[in-house]
This record gives structure tokens, sequence and C-alpha cells, in this order.
DNA sequence: TTAAGTCGTGTAATATAATAACATAACGCC
DNA sequence: GGCGTTATGTTATTATATTACACGACTTAA
């Protein structure tokens, strides 16, 4: 199994250009507004593949733009695009990120890097499967869900052996 | 399968007691200091099963006792207590609980009713191998994790049934 | 028994994250 | 154009967490 791309030299600017045009489009089929704001919002979002304070967000909209950008507006924006699932809240670093695969039904769960802070977003389904029984045997029924394993990633480790050894 | 505790009518001074016992046996063991102040924490986010955020904490401390206390007495000792696997710290509450099986080694899983907000842990093997697998597919070291799913406990649901038949 | 060192706690200020409440502007539709 | 709805602007505030430094209590060893 490869990397993900994540993880891998890669040309960003694909990336995010496949996030916006896959966005634009699930907004138009969805009849919601992906106006100029929040499209510039999830392009930020999409800087890198680091999640990103709502702050951070902040100050990259003012540098972009002379005008004064508040705390809420920003908000707001993260809250559209996390309500149209274009992007992800990571709850253990008060962080946000694009999501990967906008508009197909799927759990969100991630991969933190501690060392370069990239998340990897992930599905398998032993690991839903495994939610669901466990949940099931407790009688409880799943609405959300926040699945985020940190640690380190390949690339990371790697760096972290060659200073050991 | 039972219900777990949190969910039935139980004696909870009980659970408070066991928690302390435990608590100081284990401190004991290691030679951690679980100085008064920081028993005191532990009591207070033990009262109920429900996570209880920092500031309730020191809104309690400071009720129980006449003195002032700042945010950072608290942050300490809950740092204390989380260090030391004696309390477990909830990321989409931003919350911390008393942890229910404190000195064995185990995964930090929770459910957490949205209605009641009792968090229940829970350990599952199926699941533990569904993550390492996951992790292993990415190449990816696990060093911690947080897994919350968010949903309606059954209590919970009973209530709403009633209420919606 | 005191001096030095360590660890725990007190205190003030500040950083970071998020929301409330209300005003204004843009858009979509007759 | 006028009207209702949605989006954005603005100010203030709340919620969560940390920094930095001071003080005190206990530990150990000269």
């Amino acid at each position: 199994m490869s990397l993900p791309l994540a993880n891998q030299q890669h040309d960003h600017n694909q990336c995010i250009e496949t996030a916006l045009q896959t966005a634009r489009q699930l907004c138009q089929e969805k009849g919601a507004r992906l106006t100029a704001l929040r499209e510039q919002v999830l392009k930020i979002v999409w800087q890198s593949h680091k999640p990103l304070g709502a702050y951070a967000v902040m100050d990259i909209l003012a540098e972009q733009d002379t005008r004064r950008i508040a705390p809420p507006t920003v908000y707001r924006a993260l809250d559209f695009l996390l309500e149209h699932g274009l992007v992800h809240r990571i709850n253990v670093l008060n962080a946000y990120m694009g999501c990967s695969h906008p508009g197909s039904a799927h759990a969100h769960n991630f991969l933190i890097c501690r060392a370069c802070d990239v998340a990897i977003e992930f599905e398998t389904d032993s690991l839903d499967r495994a939610l669901h029984s466990s949940a099931r045997a407790y009688d409880f029924e799943i609405t959300g869900q926040a699945i985020e394993l940190i640690g380190l990633c390949a690339n990371c480790r790697e760096e972290t052996d060659h200073e050991a050894g």
C-alpha cells in the first residue's frame, strides 16, 4: 500500500484546485452558496495538509485582504464548510482542515503527526464495524464521531531514526 | 450485556470512594504525591459521570474553599491527574472526567451522550485491532488516541421515544 | 539546624478559541 | 423597485488555557 498523498512529494496546487472544483460542484448541486469569502477560506484551509486554527485562517485572510476581519466572519465561513462536509474540525488541535473526500458518505478518522502536524484522513470498514459494534454493546446510538490518533508519520519517524542512529 | 454503571441507578458515593482509594494506592506505588488539592480536584471531577470543564471545577473548588482559586491551580492539578491516568480529557467537550480503570493499561474510548452529557469509557479488542491495523496500513506510529463517539445513550433514547410516541 | 534544592501552590497578566447581539449589505424573487 | 432571506460587518464578551514569576513546604545533606 502506498503512503497517503499528504506524506508524499506532490503538486499541492493540484490538491487545492481539485478541492475547490469539487466544492463548487457539490454546492451547486445542493443549492448552497459557496460565496467568495467561503471559497477563500476553503482555499486557505487547503494551503497544506496541516490543520489550521481559526485565528490562523483569520490572519491569512487579513493579509490577503485589506479589510479588517473579525472572528465571526471566519467562524461563519468555517461553519458553512463544516456543514457541507468540505472541511473537518480536529478536536485535539482546535483546528480545521480540508476534507479529502467531500460528497461521499464517510466517517471522519484522522492520523495526526505530532512532529510535522500533518493530518491524514482515513477510513476502514473494520474500524467502522468495531465502532458500531461497541456502540451496540452499550445500547448507544452514534450520531457523530471524532476518531483522532496522535503519533508519528512515516516521514517523521524516518527522520527521528536518522537522528537517533 | 448489562448497561454500564454510569447509565444505571447506583450508589455514586461508592464510585467516588473507590476512585479515591485506587488513586491513593496508585500514587503511593509510583511515588507520586497525591496532595490534598489534587485529591480534592479528583473528587470534584468524580462528582458525576459527566465530564466537567476546568472552570466548572474551579468554581466548585472556590465554593468548597474560601481562598480564591485561579486557573493555573486547577490546570496543574488536572495535568497531574491526567499524567497519572486518573482522569481523562474529553476533547469534543473541553472537559475532564474520572478514569474508570486507572492503573490498567487500556485505550481511552468514549461514548458521549449529547442529551444527558454522561460519558461512558469503554474498550474493545476489535476496536483496538482495527485502529492499529489502520495505522499500520499508513505506516503511522500511534502514541496517543482520542476516540469520542457522540450520540444518545439508552436512557435518553428511551425518553425521546416516549416523547415522540 | 541551617543552607540548598526540588516540588507544589499562589498570583497577575495574557494568550487563544469561540460566541452573542445587533447593524448593514447583497441577493433572489415577484 | 420593494420585500424577504441570507450573508457579512462590527463590537463586545465569554470560555478555555498558558506564561512568568513569587512564595512556601518538604527533603536532604553538610
